[in-house]
Parts: structure tokens; sequence; C-alpha cells
DNA sequence: GATACTATATGTCTATTACATATATAAGAC
DNA sequence: GTCTTATATATGTAATAGACATATAGTATC
């Protein structure tokens, strides 16, 4: 056995807790798929991922910087909009590589799901063993 | 409207793909569930991880220095087993804090398959309408 | 002694994200 | 007029996860 190192997590030093790094990687295909649904510029796909109640409000700057790559990378294109009341829009549109690029995503993340769902039957059957069934949400 | 940019991402230079990067982020909850089922070492964590079809090999440098991580952070500790034949192998366990950790980090993913199942239902929604129904694996 | 398996570790690079901050337009209040 | 607020886009910087390469060393087998 070892000894056990208490270190205080919730200060200054060690490790954040709750978890705060925890998961990455999924604002990516959300935009696509907010995007493949409609074009749409970058405010308005801000507040659109924000109306669901379990994704976290995005930084602006990593929405932003995500697009432009993305038009960079040639799965979306963009145009200025002047019309409505207020600053400019960048508005951006999906392009059939971004179509293909969400369609590979769609795969990658079905993965992932089974491996959480894998990670949840493990954890409660260790920690809540019959007790409790597998709650779904 | 805009004029699609039409980039080679297969090539060189621009993205990959299909996407790499993905979904981050499980491999430290992983480490954890499976050191409170029962202390181990980094090879055996490694192989235990691998057996899992959805789960893709987890990178020796990243699972040993993640433990070593973990240690420093109080969520786990360890002491040299020298009794196997074999290099020494440390091994480690999960302490209290280790474990509260976990349960953190459960909430945390239990959040994140919320977010994926609800990708799903508004990818399918869009792609596959009523035709298919959302298929859970 | 050469090879293979076990076991741990470091170096470096990229990608994703958080957090802070800067900029500008337009609408409404006063 | 100017002050505030909402809208809208953008950059700078830092932390972290992970991929990939590589180093090191003990043990076993041929």
């Amino acid at each position: 056995m070892c000894k056990e190192n208490h270190v205080d997590h919730r200060g200054g030093e060690g490790r954040f807790f709750p978890p705060g790094g925890g998961i990455r990687g999924i604002v990516q295909p959300w935009l696509l798929l907010l995007l493949s649904q409609k074009p749409a510029h970058g405010y308005e796909l801000m507040e659109r991922l924000g109306q669901d109640e379990n994704t976290p409000d995005v930084d602006p700057g990593l929405l932003y910087r995500t697009l432009r790559q993305f038009e960079q990378d040639g799965l979306v294109c963009s145009s200025w909009d002047t019309s409505g009341g207020g600053p400019a829009r960048r508005v951006y549109q999906i392009t059939d590589e971004g179509i293909d690029y969400l369609h590979a995503w769609a795969v990658k993340i079905r993965r992932i799901r089974k491996r959480l769902d894998r990670f949840f039957i493990e954890y409660q059957a260790h920690f809540y063993k019959e007790e409790d069934e597998f709650q779904h949400d």
C-alpha cells in the first residue's frame, strides 16, 4: 500500500475541483450541425448553442476563431450582411466538404457516446451496485 | 450567399480528414474509475483500457504522465512492486480525494452525454428525417 | 548475445478551450 | 448630445489534453 497524500485541491495551487477541463471537442461538430440546418452568423450561433441547458455558454473568442478556421479549411464560406440594424454580420454557410466533415464527426461522436455509456455502466456497477438502475438522464 | 472555397483537406496542409482531434477528456475519469475498482500499475491500466473496443489504445506517455499528475494532486498514491518477474511496477491506489474527484467527474460526464444525445437527435432529424429512428448504438 | 516482452518516463508539437480585452455599430434613455 | 446597453466580431495569452517519437531498463527465451 501507500501513504495518502493529503493536498488541498480547492485551494490555490493544486488541481481545481470539481473538474473544469473535462470533455473537449464538441463545439466544432455542434457549429457544423447548426450551420447544416441553415446559414447563420456567429452571434446567432452563440445564442442557439446557449439555448441547450446542458451546453455551457460558448466563449465568443473560441466561436469566432473556430468559424474562421472552418472557412480557411473550406468547411464553410462567409459573406457580409449589412441589411439588419446594428453592426455588420459575417454570415457563414456550410460547404459540401463541411457536410462531409460533419458526417465523419457524427461517426466519431457515436463511438464516444458508447464509451461514455460503458463508463456509466461500470461506474454505477461499482458505486451503486444493484440498488439503483442505470439512469439515462 | 458566398463562393465555396474548395481546398483539399486530405492533402498536406489543411484540416485532416476525418476529424482526428475529436472529443477529449475521458482518459482521466476512466483511469480513476479503473483505480476505484482496484489498485493497479500503469501497464495494467493500459491493457484494461485497451480491452474496450470503442476505446482507442491509450498513449503510454499520456497515461504515465497522467498518473504522476494524479499523485501530485493527491488523487492517487503509489508504491513500488518488485514482487513479480520483470521490471518493477509502480502500483497506484486511489485516495478518498480521488474518489470525490471521480464522482464530480461522473456528474460532468453525464451532462456531456446529454449534449451528445441532443446532438444526435438534431443530427438525425436533419439528415435522416423520419425514415430512420434514433439508433442508440 | 540477440530478441521480445514488460514497464516507466521524457520531449515536443498541436488542438481545444478559458479568460481577458479591444473594437465598432446602432438603438433607446435622459 | 451623450450615456448606456445590446449587437457583433476579433485578438492575445495561457492552460491542458493528447499524439507521436524516443529513451531506458529489467526479465525471459532462444
